[in-house]
DNA sequence: GCGTAATCTAATCAACT
DNA sequence: AGTTGATTAGCCCATTACGC
DNA sequence: GCGTAATCTAATCAACA
DNA sequence: TGTTGATTAGCCCATTACGC
């Protein structure tokens, strides 16, 4: 995949978060709490990160992408837990209904603007930058990444596409192009008009 | 005339320009110079401004409507100005190369800010509305006139549609309803974007 | 070149006769 | 009720043409 | 009810063994 | 190179559900 080969990158810092090393006891935990209940809620979770002393969203991170790589081999056992079995599954009717959720983060209009400024800036910004943004907010980064990654999907921004030169199939969907062609073109409109704003 | 010393409306400022009033002098000019050219430029509307003494902006509203109106008797005489050998319209009538317009104008960042902020407030101001705003960033109210009209556009800012209960002829252009309701939802979103940068 | 002010048409509204 | 100045939209978003 | 934070999946990237 | 944590999009704009 082709950076950004933007000529000046400056400040950007666009580091991921350093890979996290779980020991054989911190699998284990999770391991058999997913065993348990691969969709745990909030505060099982963290209370699987304050055992295993990391955060929580590295916890939920560790199930999500267990979730989507060991669905196969599940059914080790029914477990006792004989009805919790929750997620989507084939029963329409089973609802999802899984434990509580972490409570909803209220942002102050302070704290939107500043995140808001950093959007603008740069919509996609690394573990460096997020970590700045929380602390000079006094919100965990992990909710700055988020809010991060509601924002994108929200105003559809997304990384520049290479030119991709083999636009063999670019044939199809050419509807689908126009009409992405048409929101692109509102989303520059819209910043132009941040900026003006923010500039004024 | 054109200036109004109507009795001060308050906050209400709904209302209309007040209507006005050409002389029978006055019209005879402006006839005169509508036969011998009904698309004059910025100079020539300035000057016929002058002479009926009254504002260059009903000059020009004049002229649409007189367009619009009287357009069955054009060509009354090809006028002397035979130098209109720009030859752009090559298949028509001298429809291209109008005479010079009005210079563009340029409105700084504090302008802007309290025009949008009226903007916000009511797309469509009233005249009271408009010369006040006209006399607070120190532009021609019919600039702000035309600032309004243009936002509006860009902005797809429409007056309510009244339920409009006879959905008789609702049935074509069912792709175009689906696309003006995905462009409404856009503008709301824009909006409530607006609101809470100005607010923060 | 792009952004956008200026300009235009067709239609409608509304004040005045 | 007709005349005419004022206002508005402009339907994958009116068109044109400048200033920066 | 609406706005939007939280959550999820599938895919991909990337560090490390 | 495989494993696995981190990141991302989500294609008429992922789905869900909760707070205000």
């Amino acid at each position: 995949m082709a950076q950004d080969n933007s000529p000046n990158k400056t400040i950007t810092m666009n580091q991921r978060r350093s890979r996290t090393k779980f020991t054989e006891d911190q699998l284990k935990i999770l391991i058999k709490a997913f065993d348990q209940n691969p969709y745990p809620g909030y505060a099982t979770k963290q209370r699987l990160a304050l055992e295993i002393n990391t955060d929580e969203s590295r916890i939920q991170i560790w199930f999500q992408n267990r979730r989507a790589r060991h669905q196969c081999q599940k059914k080790s056992e029914p477990d006792e837990d004989l009805e919790s079995s929750q997620d989507q599954d084939h029963s329409e009717e089973e609802i999802q209904s899984r434990e509580e959720r972490r409570c909803r983060t209220s942002y102050t209009s302070s704290q939107l603007h500043t995140l808001i400024g950093a959007f603008m800036n740069n919509p996609y910004p690394g573990i460096d930058t997020r970590e700045q943004l929380a602390k000079e907010i006094g919100i965990p980064e992990s909710r700055v990444q988020i809010w991060f990654q509601n924002w994108r999907s929200r105003f559809h921004v997304q990384r520049k596409r290479e030119p991709d030169d083999q636009d063999s199939e670019q044939r199809q969907d050419q509807e689908q192009d126009l009409w992405d062609e048409r929101v692109q073109e509102r989303e520059r409109e819209m910043f132009t008009f941040f900026a003006k704003l923010i500039g004024a």
